[in-house]
DNA sequence: GGTCAAGTGGAAGGCACCGTCCGCTTCCGC
DNA sequence: GCGGAAGCGGACGGTGCCTTCCACTTGACC
């Protein structure tokens, strides 16, 4: 942090650490495209409140993200720490489909974030290092298909997020089908059953 | 048609041709949310002619995407006479897949049309049987995992709706990949190659 | 060619959102 | 307590969109 900014006062405080709660929920439950006014008017506050802690709606996004990016780093480092290189890959991946399924406004805010500040860019080369180490191990053992490119990450996460049925426990389900399939196609070999199919109306399907 | 409108003066014709034309590119580049006004004005005319020709946006998009779901059902037709099943059903699944790559405003615009008439959500159930019928076919020759269910493509098209690069180039290039996992997931047994890796940041991964 | 319904364009209405301004209120240090 | 800075809320300006309105033009038919 470059300059200490002075201390918020103690309702202030409050306030903003309540205002970041309710943009998490918000932001996760109905995506990156809820009103500014309907965040501040569930924390109970006015508009200007909310503008004087966050200038723009995009520093609300990244502030309310951190914690989430965090987690994603914390993901990498448990994986890496696995023995098993395949399941290490496997684990990866479905936590990554698991988070972005439970939260709406994850894959929007992390390219928010990304752009955003330096910090973020760094932490998230690191992230793009460490899955591919992830790879190289779980090819050099086996398990994993060896055409498999780590930039396929992307793919995976375009589809997963793309994956949005009627409420959060359908996507979910969803998901983790889509994530079976995935795995299964990622092995060097064999096949592996699938959680039951998830029947998404067509109609929610597209969109 | 249930009552038939009195036909359109010469130009008024072309102009409504002009429009749908206009559309269709737009709708296919941008996605559903290139704006009215523009669509005229991209059409030589003003807004006022375009709702005297269609009522709403939704009017518009239903007329625009009714050429492409007739293509649908053709491709359905064409992948039941085909006697090899899984070939059908692969061949099925890369072809709807591709269109939607190829165009923005596809999946939204199934949505919209399929809610709007009957004829539509008849053509929709229709489809459904038809790639229900596939799918046993192509399970019963052994092609086809037995655990695929025929709403697993409602999750298809979910996770390659989901997959947008920055180019129509690089999204097709990624959907083709995704497509390829997918398949070699659905496969009863083996593995197959895939094409080369398309190189999303992982910037635009996500949105 | 003349008539007039059909067709046309641009301006304006309505709405939802982001972000700002300004007068009032509340906490904190003395 | 009390003074003043920090905090606060709601109204307001700006923008971009869908859609409507209305005065003007044009093509088809006699």
């Amino acid at each position: 942090m470059p300059t200490a900014l002075p201390r918020l006062r103690a309702d202030a405080a409050a306030n903003r650490a309540r205002i970041l709660e309710v943009a998490r929920e918000a932001f996760a439950a109905e995506g990156l495209d809820v009103p500014m006014t309907a965040i501040a008017h569930r924390a109970g506050l006015g508009v200007a409140t909310l503008y004087r802690r966050f200038p723009t709606k995009e520093d609300l996004v990244a502030e309310a993200f951190t914690e989430q990016l965090d987690e994603c780093a914390g993901l990498l480092d448990a994986a890496l720490a696995d023995p098993d290189p395949w399941r290490a890959f496997c684990w990866m991946v479905t936590q990554l489909c698991e988070m972005q399924a439970r939260d709406r406004g994850f894959s929007a805010a992390f390219v928010t974030a990304s752009q955003r500040t330096t910090e973020f860019g760094a932490l998230r080369e690191r992230a793009e290092r460490g899955f591919a180490e992830l790879v190289r191990r779980a090819q050099e053992a086996g398990g994993l298909r060896r055409d498999f490119h780590p930039a396929d990450l992307s793919l995976i996460l375009l589809a997963n997020g793309g994956v949005r049925a009627g409420t959060a426990e359908l996507t979910a389900a969803a998901s983790r089908r889509l994530v079976a399939y995935l795995l299964q196609a990622f092995r060097a070999d064999g096949a592996a059953p699938l959680p039951r199919p998830t029947a998404v109306p067509l109609d929610a399907a597209l969109r």
